[in-house]
DNA sequence: GTCCAGGGCCGTT
DNA sequence: AACGGCCATGGA
């Protein structure tokens, strides 16, 4: 029998176990700490093709200048703010990607996330995707971690798991995405679908960077028994 | 030194 | 629709 994205979920869960991607705190004001909400958006621009740990250099001199938040950033001068977000690479775009949405959310949502995550998905993914530099894997991770929303992103590992196991799915990202989201969601409840597919898309990044690698490293690999893939015809 | 990372845009075919 | 070049730092 093939495998299908629940199975794929259920042995991922059991080898890995849960990852805690980007776990919003919801007592943050208690704290005095900033909303964990932006800092999710603007990690998931800074990291497009980027490594996690330049992203991290970025967030945290963001922190240590306290520009981790929407007025700093869609007033910041461009420059500085490249300057700042060196590490991440790609600075000169991501700024520009920064900014114009925390301008967004400043000028047309006044500073406040939950006027721009309380209405449909649909809406929220079309007006992200509308911003240039903000592709659809970025709006959904926005969706998903930082809007708390069921929505499973699909990234260029999640396409070589597919192609390798193999799942049967097209290649679109839509077509993947809801190949994902129709068998995940007849076998879980709707309230915790967020969290499966967060912890999914986590767990897919950790097996392709371990070991479902562009040169793959079988041995020891979770999916061992259910992969089709032959390493040995590489 | 080489390879690659939790993409997206733009131009060409 | 699919593909190639480009953007850039830092770790393996």
């Amino acid at each position: 029998m093939s495998l299908s994205p629940t199975l794929l979920y259920q042995i991922l869960l059991k080898k890995l176990g849960n990852l805690y991607w980007w776990p919003i705190d919801k007592n943050y004001h208690k704290k005095n700490k900033s909303d964990p909400r932006f800092e999710v958006i603007i990690g998931a621009i800074l990291t497009q093709n980027t490594s996690w740990s330049n992203v991290e250099k970025a967030l945290e001199n963001l922190k240590s200048d306290r520009k981790l938040n929407i007025k700093s950033i869609a007033d910041a001068n461009l420059k500085n703010l490249t300057k700042i977000i060196k590490p991440s690479g790609f600075f000169n775009q991501k700024a520009q990607r920064i900014q114009t949405l925390s301008k967004l959310l400043k000028d047309k949502y006044n500073y406040n996330l939950y006027n721009f995550f309380n209405r449909d998905i649909k809406i929220i993914r079309k007006e992200l995707v509308s911003i240039k530099g903000i592709g659809l894997e970025t709006a959904d991770s926005i969706l998903l971690y930082a809007g708390d929303k069921p929505i499973f992103v699909v990234d260029a590992y999640t396409k070589r798991i597919c192609n390798r196991l193999p799942l049967d799915t097209e290649t679109s990202y839509d077509e993947i995405q809801l190949f994902f989201e129709n068998d995940l969601s007849k076998n879980y409840e709707d309230k915790i679908l967020t969290k499966v597919y967060g912890e999914l898309h986590a767990q897919i990044v950790i097996l392709a960077k371990d070991y479902c690698r562009k040169k793959p490293n079988c041995t020891d690999c979770p999916l061992l028994k259910d992969c089709m893939f032959d390493d040995k015809l590489f």
